[in-house]
DNA sequence: CTGTTAGCGCTTTCAG
DNA sequence: CTGAAAGCGCTAACAG
């Protein structure tokens, strides 16, 4: 910048507020000043001028799981727009599974300045992050030990429109599978036994299945479990969409059609043999949110108190979600 | 950190030594220091740290298309991974559609000092990188104007594995789809036309289907239009993920069954009412190839001139790929 | 071994 | 309106 002042003619303090707008500058001065820039290649540092004091970088950090989940994908995706229309770069941090890397990595963010962190929180506590000065926005799920703004959708009334569609195609055996220690888990469950509690069904606990793992393997072995009892569900409420996948995968290997809905929309859901009715919600929704308000935090225009805001859910009809109890026992013909 | 200094009563070079691993302190000042880090929380500024002439930030730039395609996600989280564990953040540039939006997104990115890029690249001449003093690798397909290292598949091979696949079937009308101007392309038609040859067929030109945008609507739309002709092909290459999705929706509609063939796999292609066959690349090893190569580059440990890392396609046959051309033409009973 | 000092590139008073 | 000068937090070179 100090070869372009000298260039120019100018002085440094005289360049730096041409490249910022340029208020207060005599129209002919600026011009020299640009052509100087222009012929200079000149780049701003955004690095020195982070520096200054209370100045944070123009760089969000976001930090969240497997980006090879497209609901992952997604919030990643349109966070990354919104940031990016307002001149924010987005810093992802690398989070691996153990639970204590997604520490390390919100700290390693916070080290680079970031002008604000969007979380996407695994268990944990977060109140390390109290002290730091970032605004923080978490996304999907609320994390515990601080209390700050947060994005997700309306579990509960996700779980609560599965449970009600099968119950009212008259399913009353409806198995439901849970990822492990999600908060978002605990909350369509309570959806499932609200819907139940609507129509005085009563729930069998031996078909609120906990997995020990969030992936499609894990959910594939329960599901090969569950349907070989002697008393099988007729209906299957998947809460995720990997879970989706293995309960389809066991059902196909099994030769057995219980009915089965799923959270979460996914590709092709709609080409399978049996389109799969999924509860649905705009995830991409999701992330824009979630970046709107964290920059608006970090310009300082958004003062008030932590919001909360929830995504409605969808159910979306396919097919699968509509078989009705009697036909689900039969044995497929292959 | 002058504060940590003055609460350890040292020097603050010397809180820099231990910050930086403390070599060339006595053993029990580096441990009054390290006690006054912990009581003030202190952490290092990676800004202020990056400032240095020369010295880059520890982040390394991705700059791809859209994140929702599961090709580019597991590009990202591959590299993710391979930077985190060097220390390094990536930060995600925006990539607005539009052709200057690439440009911007990188320059904004080299504006914030990272200390290499990888980069998917659209069209467009990335020469104005030439003298930006920072390492690229281009992934998945080289850029024009600019002579850096990229790590790619073998495209040629993967077009020329589906098609001979084809024609072992005994097909000898394969469409192939392509979607528009990437350079991929260009070497999946030219494997395509080389096993065309080396079985001595020719190549029915209007089979060769160049499609408007690279989307799974424009081949559907594609697939419809050549499927309806009086002489339809016997058999389908899509050349990109997102074309299979759009021959399959297609020949859905239409109850007809060429084999079909895809470029990429992909989540649930072995779920669909015809399990379907593709030829498959590890894509996260892309990734991980481009993250090793640049962190080499960034620190300087790798001198050697640009690089061309091709890994192999591999076939995967499900299904798809393997009906015969008789039975191509027949309507599906519904 | 350790304290001091000079910047890195930029923004921002503060004079002129 | 514009130039000069003081740092931002840190590292590296240089004396002790």
């Amino acid at each position: 910048m100090i070869d372009v002042a000298r260039r120019a003619g100018v002085g440094l303090g005289t360049v730096s507020r041409v490249v910022n707008g340029g208020h207060g500058v005599r129209d002919e001065t600026a011009q020299r000043v640009r052509k100087a820039i222009d012929e200079l290649g000149f780049q701003r540092n955004e690095v020195a001028r982070a520096l200054r004091p209370g100045k944070k970088s123009s760089s969000l950090a976001l930090v969240l799981g497997d980006l090879t989940n497209p609901f992952f994908a997604s919030i990643a995706k349109a966070s990354l727009e919104v940031a990016g229309q307002s001149g924010f770069a987005v810093v992802l941090g690398s989070v691996d599974e153990d639970p204590e890397g997604e520490k390390r990595a919100i700290q390693e963010l916070v080290s680079r300045q970031v002008a604000g962190l969007m979380i996407v929180p695994d268990q944990g506590d977060h109140s390390f992050l109290a002290g730091a000065g970032v605004p923080v926005v978490f996304v999907d799920r609320p994390a515990t030990g601080l209390d700050a703004d947060i994005v997700m959708v309306d579990n509960e009334g996700g779980g609560r429109l599965a449970a009600a569609h099968l119950l009212a195609q008259g399913h009353r055996r409806i198995a439901i599978l849970l990822a492990p220690s999600y908060y978002t888990t605990g909350r369509r469950l309570r959806g499932y036994r609200r819907a139940h509690r609507e129509v005085d069904a009563t729930v069998d606990e031996s078909l609120v299945i906990q997995l020990p793992e969030g992936n499609a393997e894990a959910a594939e072995k329960a599901t090969r479990e569950v349907m070989l009892r002697a008393d099988p569900p007729t209906a299957i409420f998947a809460s995720t969409n990997f879970l989706t996948e293995g309960v389809l995968r066991a059902l196909r290997e099994l030769g057995r059609e219980p009915a089965v809905v799923g959270f979460d929309d996914f590709r092709l859901a709609d080409m399978l043999p049996t389109p799969v009715t999924v509860v649905a919600s705009d995830i991409a929704e999701l992330g824009r949110s979630a970046a709107r308000l964290l920059l608006d935090r970090a310009s300082g225009a958004d003062r008030r108190p932590p919001q909360r805001i929830v995504l409605p859910c969808a159910l979306i009809q396919r097919g699968s979600g509509e078989r009705t109890p009697d036909s689900a026992g039969n044995r497929k013909r292959r």
